[in-house]
DNA sequence: GTATATTTGTACGAAAAACGTATAATTAAT
DNA sequence: ATTAATTATACGTTTTTCGTACAAATATAC
């Protein structure tokens, strides 16, 4: 019981700096807020974010870790359930990714400075690799049970299902359908049943 | 028509900074936007920048002057119409706002720079003022008219308008609601008409 | 009380970014 | 050929941001 609440501090600062650092890093992107503004708006001073960090970089990577570690451990709980079908779970990853969860690719990895700096988007890469790895094999696994047909690579629907927002954001699209939400469910029924009436 | 081809070429270059300038600060505001950003972006060499404009500062009162004319304009074609009432011609001129073509004050009323910088500030101050002036002229005129009932101060009438957008993003208020533009509905509906009932 | 761990504020030099200007070359219309 | 405008490059200056050092302050443990 010795020294507990002294790490906890330590913890809370930690908490304070990613937290407003996702916050502002979602909002005006890695490049354009200073480390010195993330100290101001957390409420903690620039020798305390050097305690716990490198630098920017690192705080983003760290960053990086605490969304990869949520995802996986909510896409985990989702896929352990076993009161739904597969096809709801996919339904309900989707809309997981709908409600921002996981912003990691779309946030992090279009970002200027990301791009400019081939260790960082490395670094993406991997982190977003074993995430996919660990899909991947629910999909294979969903296609040996037989809830995926079975003439289509695993891959390919990981592939897709990254997509569908890119796709959803097409101008030419959205002007088909009233509200950018039914584009998501046309694409997500396309996904499912492809163009074939179901019987 | 001598030149014309040249000013034409001036004029373009002229709207693309200020155009390419507004979408950047709307986007991250003033302070995170460099000229050298708008220039890359605007396809402009920061020479040219330099031609048109003394510096950021000056782009942004540029800015300020199309939006306030734009918005002037419109607001003058929607009054002269004559085949609408009075408070039919109020309900567009909020939805007017809305629509987002008056995001002088939002924006940059609100942004950090322009705070820091008090001849910006009442620089703005300035130009909204000359909304405001022609406006209330319109309100007076409506009230001797009869459209608006003579026991209220008009300038207490264009406070309120002007801070509606501000009501409507009350966490509480968003809380009783399903949409947020429920919560616009209920303001704009209490302006008119207070509680009473309608006879 | 004392000792220990952490945070803070200030100040500072170094590095990087952005600013604003000068100059010569380029483009395009007259 | 002339004129006006734009571009590319380079450059010195100013401003911002970075990362660190050090002393003071805060809070907990013993």
């Amino acid at each position: 019981m010795t020294q507990n609440n002294i790490k906890e501090s330590y913890d809370e600062k930690f908490r304070q700096i990613t937290g407003t650092g996702k916050e502002l890093f979602f909002k005006y992107g890695i490049k354009r807020v200073t480390i010195e503004e993330i100290c101001r708006e957390a409420g903690v001073s620039k020798m305390t974010f050097y305690k716990h960090f490198n630098n920017k970089i690192d705080l983003v990577k760290r960053i990086i870790d605490l969304l990869v570690s949520e995802n996986l451990t909510s896409y985990r709980e989702l896929m352990e359930r076993i009161d739904i079908t597969f096809e709801e779970k996919v339904r309900l990853t989707i809309q997981m990714k709908l409600e921002g969860t996981s912003e990691i690719g779309d946030t992090f990895y279009d970002d200027y400075l990301v791009k400019s700096d081939p260790e960082l988007a490395s670094y993406i890469q991997i982190k977003s690799g074993s995430v996919f790895k660990e899909v991947l094999k629910d999909y294979i696994e969903a296609q040996e049970r037989g809830d995926i047909r079975k003439d289509i690579k695993p891959e390919f629907i990981l592939f897709f299902l990254n997509h569908i927002f890119e796709l959803a954001k097409n101008e030419k699209l959205l002007k088909l359908y009233m509200h950018p939400w039914e584009v998501i469910m046309e694409l997500v029924n396309f996904f499912f049943y492809g163009i074939m009436s179901r019987k």
